[in-house]
DNA sequence: CAATAAATTTAGCCCAATCTAAAAATAACT
DNA sequence: AGTTATTTTTAGATTGGGCTAAATTTATTG
């Protein structure tokens, strides 16, 4: 089945809305998230729905069928592997890779994928520290938390960043913080939940 | 100036044409190069010369303004230094490399093609012989000529393909002949012009 | 040099992806 | 429950890229 590259990009912003949410997506929210007129997001769901990528009720919102979210995993699995390339081989810095990734995903050739996964060593992890999935679609797992929920006397690692803004990431920087620095939580502060 | 992928297609045909017949480039020559109508030809021949990209009179051809030939020039640049990274990197063979080039060039960040010229230590000639532009649109030429045109006893070193077609690749596979295979003329069939 | 052939352009149409404005359905609040 | 607010969908228009059929311009040739 051919997905235009908008098409494919509505599939990862349902995948990550649904994500985050635990559920369905709404109009709006994906409105939102792909920054168009609701009214063009009901007409692309309609487009997937006629596809079979999204289950599609009106006023009901979406969720992907099993090769809607198959497209979608594949779609993240190319972008991350491409983020890698850039940053570890091209030596693009995290807060660069992103914007390029988001082109060079839509590149649409199996091979060219699996190759460059193998190039790169099999990454499990992208510059940001987001899981990349594997051929098969499966990722990996760790033992995470997020930082908020850290207690003071804590040690922790980092292991990803959830916000992939340019200019959060490029304040990371100036702080010295990146993937793997270790922290110790020394005491947090409840009026603006600074540690 | 914004171009799209497709008026960025039609610059690059333009160029081979031209360079080829080393003169204009006619609608009829560019619509069978891109494979669509003449009509659709002269629609988009008025688009580029609105944005000064070709010199366009009714009836007459077109040819590149010196910024329509620096685009095409950096698109080809981008699509073998490509090429490059996927047959020397990913190992692809060169009768492969064309289809997934001819996406990848179109990805438009001037810092991602500089930093893969200087990842693959600026190579000079792309897996088919063809030379490479610099970033400032420069080729590097070479002492060639047409195997068609070398003689009985010449001792001859292929440099390059003209004709990028996959089967035609394939053949030469065959026959174990690559880029810098020797020869040496022995006879010449006058009847059906072989060697 | 007129008549025919070939190349090119115009006219009018289609599809994908977007928009705005207005209508309809669902949700929220007295 | 009835009214208001919010969300979503429909309707109709626009832009980029493409098509076919018909008209027009340039080229060729008897």
């Amino acid at each position: 089945m051919h997905l235009s590259n908008t098409e494919e990009n509505y599939l990862k912003a349902i995948y990550k809305i649904a994500e985050r949410k635990n559920k369905s997506a709404s109009t709006n929210t994906i409105a939102k998230y792909i920054g168009t007129a609701p009214a063009s997001v009901t007409d692309m769901l309609k487009r997937l729905a006629g596809k079979q990528m999204i289950n599609y009720e009106r006023y009901k919102g979406v969720t992907l069928t099993t090769i809607g979210g198959r497209e979608a995993t594949q779609l993240i699995r190319r972008h991350r592997l491409w983020e890698v390339f850039l940053a570890s081989r091209l030596r693009f810095s995290w807060e660069a890779v992103h914007d390029i990734a988001e082109e060079l995903e839509h590149i649409k050739s199996e091979e060219l994928v699996n190759r460059l996964d193998a190039y790169l060593d099999y990454p499990k992890f992208d510059p940001h520290g987001d899981p990349i999935p594997n051929a098969q679609g499966k990722f990996t797992l760790r033992n995470q938390m997020s930082l908020s929920a850290a207690l003071p006397g804590n040690k922790v690692v980092l292991l990803g960043v959830r916000e992939h803004e340019t200019s959060f990431l490029e304040y990371l920087n100036e702080l010295n913080i990146g993937l793997g620095t270790e922290f110790t939580i020394k005491a947090f502060n409840n009026f603006d939940k600074s540690m």
